[in-house]
DNA sequence: CTGAAAGCGCTAACAA
DNA sequence: TTGTTAGCGCTTTCAG
């Protein structure tokens, strides 16, 4: 409640030097210092956030931007958003997760004027409509995720091609030659051109007729009863597909159900493997699910990372960060074990 | 970019004419509003955010306060997020998600200044220290959950106490009367004394001996792996246990395995509830769990309303809003059908 | 119905 | 080393 000034006067001193002993712009006396910050203390001042921001042009608020639809926060998510407020906040920036349109448009009211000093983009589209919002608008941002042409921007994302290379050399050395790859349809919604699916689906045709083996596509809607239907609809498409990738974790339950429907054994007949997952999304499950786990928390560091150094301009290079999602073999023994 | 001032001179008018059409705050002639309007598309016109809420004293912000503590973001926190996100910007206000330490000591710097016109508090402990910071800050808010004494304080939470009863008289009408309870230790955690643990507990405890019945607390550990040892400790406690309500999500899955483990079926040894857990965590196993479904959304739409309503003066009453999670019984039938 | 002007609380030259 | 002062861009009386 108490402002600058009334600092300023009760320590004796003008309001230019408590700014200075606030924000340690310049070198005050021990002497003077303490006597300001004594007077802080008694007054309970705490600097004015807005005043400051207007002032300085600068709020050392980065915002998160989320898009405002349906209800696609998974714990990966949730992991990009904490390991990322963890960094900001070692960095001395405060992270807000701020829900906007997926096209942008209510984007420009509220970062301009300065409000946060730069926001981190997620769940990029391969045409996404909030880059150039974003770039007319001046503000410093970061992606997590890419555009398809994203070699001018900076960037930090799951390295999907990586991850699906991986995924189908893992399945290939246990003896699979038959694969299926079930995913989410976002077409006719906000979200269409989601950019991991589109790498996710280029990369498996193409992986996958480079190994000489087949691969069947299968979308599947929400929750347990999509699971079941592309199980069944898999199955239609390939009666004998032997290893199946699933990226989206809310159906992955109805999937095994479904196999199990059809007579397919996981994972002696079949095995599944979970696309950029949560770790935890495996254990959900049994038997366990092998998973391909998103690396969530590094991202939201890097990401983070990458925008404050922009912001702070530590460094000038454009980043360019990929990471891939990392093997972890479900070990039934576990299970058997109990 | 542009200034209102540019806008004004753009126009031929003068600052404060601006200012009146861009709120609205006086009548101003067809004719000029026309002027001004041209002036400010042209000019690609924004009002500065920061400026604005220095000079107004508001920012049509509002905080929803998430602990950074472990990553405790459920589904049905999502939900809320999002159903009260929706509601604010109906209403014409912004919501954020504010990671903040649950001690509260990082509150005061950001929320004084007025930064954000008020906060909705989650994951609200018994003893709370936040609701003290934001009392002496003078901050509007309003609680999603209650402390230990929230008469005095506005709030919205789920009515554990109703939900709990609702449980038992579910199972209790299947014929059970031995009953186990399974939840998280906080213990040691800075969230410990966590309410809805608390109250379910308590509410557990009486409730199964008013009933003439037996009840039984184990606490699990995180992931798969907690619920199976959760499984195991519940029936080294009482082996004749029939009806387990489960209180934490994430081992959920472990507890059907430990119990399968143990020789017990599910359901038709034992029944399992799954409690205050959003409406997919059942569909997620086999078989689907009944759950005692949490009001996420509903409660996000009457947080926001009821912290606005205290923000615009719509309202003056203590909103003191009860929820009961609704029951939803798995249809095993969809399972076989499929 | 519109304009002039005094701030909102702080930052950052520029002086002293 | 500290003080003076001119803004930052907008809101809001109070006049006219």
């Amino acid at each position: 409640m108490a402002t600058m000034q009334q600092v300023a006067d009760r320590a004796g001193v003008s309001i230019a030097t408590v700014s200075f002993v606030v924000n340690g712009t310049k070198y005050v006396t021990p002497k003077t210092t303490a006597r300001v910050t004594a007077a802080m203390r008694e007054l309970k001042f705490r600097n004015n956030v807005v005043a400051r921001a207007l002032a300085s042009r600068r709020t050392r608020i980065i915002a998160l931007l989320f898009p405002t639809t349906g209800n696609r926060f998974s714990p990966t998510t949730s992991e990009f958003f904490m390991a990322a407020a963890e960094r900001a906040s070692e960095r001395g920036y405060h992270l807000v997760l701020w829900p906007v349109d997926p096209a942008g448009d209510d984007l420009d009211d509220l970062v301009s004027g300065g409000l946060v000093d730069g926001v981190i983009l997620m769940e990029v589209r391969m045409d996404d409509p909030r880059v150039a919002v974003l770039t007319e608008l001046q503000v410093p941002f970061t992606l997590i995720g890419r555009t398809r042409d994203s070699s001018a921007l900076p960037y930090v994302d799951i390295d999907f091609e990586t991850t699906i290379e991986d995924s189908l050399d893992h399945l290939a050395a246990l003896g699979h030659r038959r694969f299926g790859l079930v995913l989410e349809d976002l077409d006719g919604t906000p979200m269409a051109g989601y950019a991991p699916h589109q790498r996710v689906q280029d990369t498996f045709v193409r992986s996958v007729a480079d190994r000489g083996c087949t691969g069947s596509i299968v979308f599947a809607d929400g929750g347990s009863d999509g699971g079941r239907a592309a199980a069944r609809r898999l199955l239609e498409v390939d009666s004998d597909v032997t290893a199946v990738l699933v990226m989206k974790d809310d159906s992955s339950a109805g999937l095994l159900v479904g196999l199990y429907a059809a007579g397919r054994r996981v994972p002696e007949d079949v095995s599944v493997l979970s696309i950029a997952s949560s770790s935890a999304n495996g254990d959900q499950h049994y038997p366990r699910l092998s998973t391909m786990v998103a690396p969530g928390r590094e991202l939201g560091v890097r990401a983070a990372d990458a925008l404050i150094d922009q912001l702070d301009g530590t460094s000038v290079e454009l980043p360019h960060f990929l990471l891939p999602c990392e093997l972890r073999v479900a070990e039934s023994t576990a299970v058997a074990s109990s």
